[in-house]
DNA sequence: CTGTTAGCGCTTTCAT
DNA sequence: ATGAAAGCGCTAACAG
């Protein structure tokens, strides 16, 4: 293998024509007649030239290319987001630049410049820590940026965000309607905007209900098992009253199970819990988990065709709301079957 | 925000020097009195410069990229490993493609060219479907390859594989040492690189322990709970007598936990169920999984570090094969309490 | 310590 | 239908 990159130029010589007609055979654009195209095609089969992306980026100033920003990779929620950015980028010959921050905003901010560097076209950002007087100047970086799960008001600024509020909020009214009455949430990290249209949709369901359904406690908790099994001891130890445990999210709902077993409690005769996003997890756990589902990979398709939309010259802003869906698993009891 | 970039050249411009001083402040190189590096640092911020990094790489022929590709992000097996390499390429300040290929061969062809047109340094491969004589040339184009489960003998290819037979040997050497005796292997994909190794594993435990078990049935199926329900039933219709179903991965492991269930079977009392993996779900499901951990973080993390090596100059190949571990859980009868 | 010149590999513009 | 010239934004090489 040649380390020696061979250029249009080497495509041009051996084929008897300019630099410029061989570029115009790559791209298909002016008129080329069909001898020297197949000259041209013959001379690069021969030679194996492979144009460069990079010089070509930096004359036609796009490099068809995104970056994805999201806290953990590994944390399920997100590879399905991954996927579904992906699988539209790469049907409009865009690549994705991966950005792990590791929960950290420091890292955002350094993936952030990295990507407005490497001059991405455009950034679909996860779950951004970020506060808006940090994060407008960022975004104004790129000629394109959607937010998932989050919401900004900047120019070049698409969002698309689940319907944490109305989610909850439904997912209450049916707990109610199963005959629940002693509400406690497991609320996941305060400042997460997800976190706080979940709490919101609680605290809507229950003061529709007036006096009838109360809300026994309310605390902050990691949005992970460990954070789940925790915030539930505390709960189990201080409101053993609770009938339900409504957890911010399917994992943290994993911990609550897991410290309702080491309390000697079954589930849902017991006590019931629900969980949030109906990651891969929650049906496969025993009990499966009663939960909300997210429509995981269709946010990313949705964040990446706007996206892409918006480089394609659309310039109002557009906020898209998706919606969860009940899935009703073992983990809470039937209507009926209420003690 | 103004849509027209601003250049080296105008920083030069604005902070009184020429171009060259201004792109020697970037890099720390050379010396630059200690007033014009101020009068610049000035200027680039005065003026919100950002370099171009394509223009950079045009000029360096280093992109500070390299490119990851997977069957499928969305396997839990597959994100452990892309935060591994993203990790490990960030500490170097590289930046990382994800290409997901749907577990189509087709695609992974068309990801490597795009890659390689990206001019991207190096590439990381996982489970490639790609025949020998396929993927070598398509490996040939890259200045640096690691190659992820999977061998193949070229120039600039590293390889960091994990040993499945001797892992599967273990394992099943482990059964038999708990009493185990006739065995059914739900063997995954037949062409796939690891399910050869595991199958290996198997029969060298079995050769050695002569006459004393036996392998009653080896079926192929697909890595999925599906693919393992499926095989599952077959096996135990056909072969009632199985004490254990020895299962490609804990994903098929599953399907093969819902065939017993489905037909009223208790594990491990009736009948014992093994992964391979380790996956988050295996330790969370009911019973939970006896099952080989694979290191995955350390796979991706040992790929981007080998990859890098190369890249910075190693010329030797490298195999590296990594020992996954037994982890004993509930799908298995302790040794003691076989009937 | 700083500036000048050249050129990375390609496409755009303008001729012919 | 094709070619020549210019230049994208930057750094390498050399000069001073």
């Amino acid at each position: 293998m040649s380390r020696q990159r061979v250029t249009i130029l080497d495509v041009a010589r051996a084929a008897g024509v300019s630099a410029q007609t061989v570029s115009r055979v790559l791209n298909n654009k002016g008129e080329v007649s069909q001898r020297t195209r197949e000259a041209v095609l013959a001379a690069i089969r021969q030679l194996g030239y492979r144009p460069d992306g990079v010089a070509r980026s930096l004359v036609t100033r796009r490099t068809r290319t995104i970056g994805l920003v999201v806290p953990d990779i590994a944390n399920p929620f997100f590879p399905e987001i991954a996927r579904g950015v992906e699988e539209i980028a790469q049907t409009r010959s865009y690549r994705v630049f991966l950005c792990n921050t590791s929960e950290r905003p420091e890292r955002e901010v350094e993936a952030l410049r990295a990507l407005a560097e490497k001059r991405v076209e455009g950034v679909v950002l996860c779950g951004t820590r970020l506060p808006d007087e940090e994060l407008e100047p960022l975004v104004a970086d790129f000629p394109a940026v959607v937010l998932v799960n989050r919401l900004l008001e900047a120019e070049r600024v698409d969002e698309v965000v689940l319907d944490d509020e109305g989610g909850m909020y439904r997912l209450v009214h049916w707990l109610m309607a199963q005959g629940y009455r002693r509400f406690a949430l497991l609320a996941g990290p305060p400042r997460s905007y997800s976190s706080q249209g979940r709490r919101k949709g609680m605290q809507r369901a229950l003061a529709e209900a007036g006096g009838d359904a109360e809300l026994v406690e309310v605390i902050d908790c990691a949005p992970f098992i460990q954070g789940g099994q925790e915030a539930a001891e505390q709960i189990l130890q201080a409101h053993p009253e609770s009938d339900v445990l409504v957890c911010y999210n399917d994992l943290v709902a994993l911990g609550a199970l897991r410290a309702c077993q080491a309390r000697g409690l079954a589930v849902p005769r017991d006590i019931a819990v629900t969980g949030f996003d109906d990651i891969a997890l929650a049906e496969l756990v025993t009990p499966s988990l009663t939960t909300m589902r997210v429509p995981k990979q269709q946010l990313g398709e949705l964040a990446a065709t706007l996206l892409l939309e918006r480089l394609a010259g659309r310039i109002e802003r557009r906020r898209v709301v998706l919606g969860p869906e009940l899935v009703v698993r073992s983990s809470t009891r039937e209507w009926g079957r209420v003690g």
